[in-house]
DNA sequence: CGATTTTTCGACCAATTTATTCGAAGGCAT
DNA sequence: ATGCCTTCGAATAAATTGGTCGAAAAATCG
């Protein structure tokens, strides 16, 4: 008797690295089911459709993504570089992810309310993280911050408009420079002295 | 009038990206027309058919990638240098060119004897590259070439070794890292005094 | 072993997608 | 208006694809 929760686990691995590459809807369980050299119904014993795999890979990433930023945040000390750091990891990996919402932009949307669900818990999970990097911040007399959860508000917003940009045109933003700028923008109105 | 040509080319750069994101089979014409903002039939008034326009971006690739082959090798001086450019932009072409190749490995492979075509051209022109790089490394005395020719078809050998697993495993391997290893041996193999 | 349960698979299907066609029409110069 | 060049929407035939089902394998157990 095979353990089957690993082997659901080898699946979303391998299903996720596809879609993360494809999206969703390019995507196809033959795909799927090759990379792990088995039969498409195989898959069906696991996973129940399509949707449901997708579903499971978003949850898996989500995690992943809430580890790198949790220790990209812990790897440094000072306020600002927590929060370069933050940034960052974070941009990175909505590169990836952007990839996944291909597929949902599209047209479907219709019982993608899961996306949704995971987005609004990442969400409220990124605000508290921002917010206690703000807060550590103000602690330690670098950031000027006033109102820790409203400024937090005020820098998910910010970054939240990087991701558009992230997602349409791709190849012609360059997006270290203009995570750089955003960065120094970002500080130069929320540093102290300056 | 419209310059029809100049069209032309639109859809093939147009059509090249995608293609070289998503693969011949998954890019559908749909696609390319909505990147290009037109009806899916308009580009029917430009070109015949799907392969028709895939195989002019191949040529169109082929191109470039000519061009920045000799151009690379034409930036340095020393034939140690122009070999280690021109290995490294083959390289860099071909991680893009491995997309289109995804296409075509899959099981078509019936009418795409122009794919044959290209690349025996490709060959013998490489093949001349390479003699000549060795040829001008011999006389400065930098080579140890007994025989231009034969050196060069070794050496393209070994460039085709690298690009299988820069095929099929993608991931797993360090293409640099693998790289230079690989021109030390090349070098230190061909390198006169050491 | 044989029986029972777990796991895999090939064949099949209905629904959707997709490349391509075609006639109609928009736009533009004459 | 008249012709040409260009675009497009609708239609379609063929291919693809997610998913089903029953049966073969393989593993487990008694």
């Amino acid at each position: 008797m095979i353990d089957k929760e690993e082997f659901r686990k080898k699946i979303i691995i391998s299903a996720g690295q596809i879609f993360s590459h494809y999206g969703f809807k390019k995507t196809t369980m033959d795909e799927i089911a090759k990379a792990l050299k088995m039969g498409k119904s195989s898959i069906y014993y696991y996973f129940e459709s399509k949707e449901d795999i997708f579903e499971a890979v978003v949850q898996y990433e989500a995690n992943i993504l809430r580890n790198e930023l949790t220790t990209a945040i812990k790897a440094v000390k000072s306020p600002i570089d927590k929060m370069r750091n933050y940034v960052f990891v974070r941009m990175k990996s909505f590169e990836k992810l952007s990839n996944y919402y291909n597929a949902i932009f599209d047209k479907n949307l219709d019982h993608f309310d899961f996306i949704e669900t995971i987005r609004e818990k990442y969400d409220r999970e990124e605000l508290a993280i921002l917010r206690l990097i703000l807060y550590h911040g103000a602690r330690l007399n670098v950031f000027n911050v006033v109102n820790s959860e409203y400024t937090a508000m005020a820098v998910q917003t910010t970054l939240k408009g990087l991701e558009v940009p992230l997602f349409w045109k791709k190849k012609e933003v360059n997006i270290e420079n203009r995570l750089n700028a955003i960065l120094d923008v970002l500080f130069y109105g929320i540093v102290k002295d300056r």
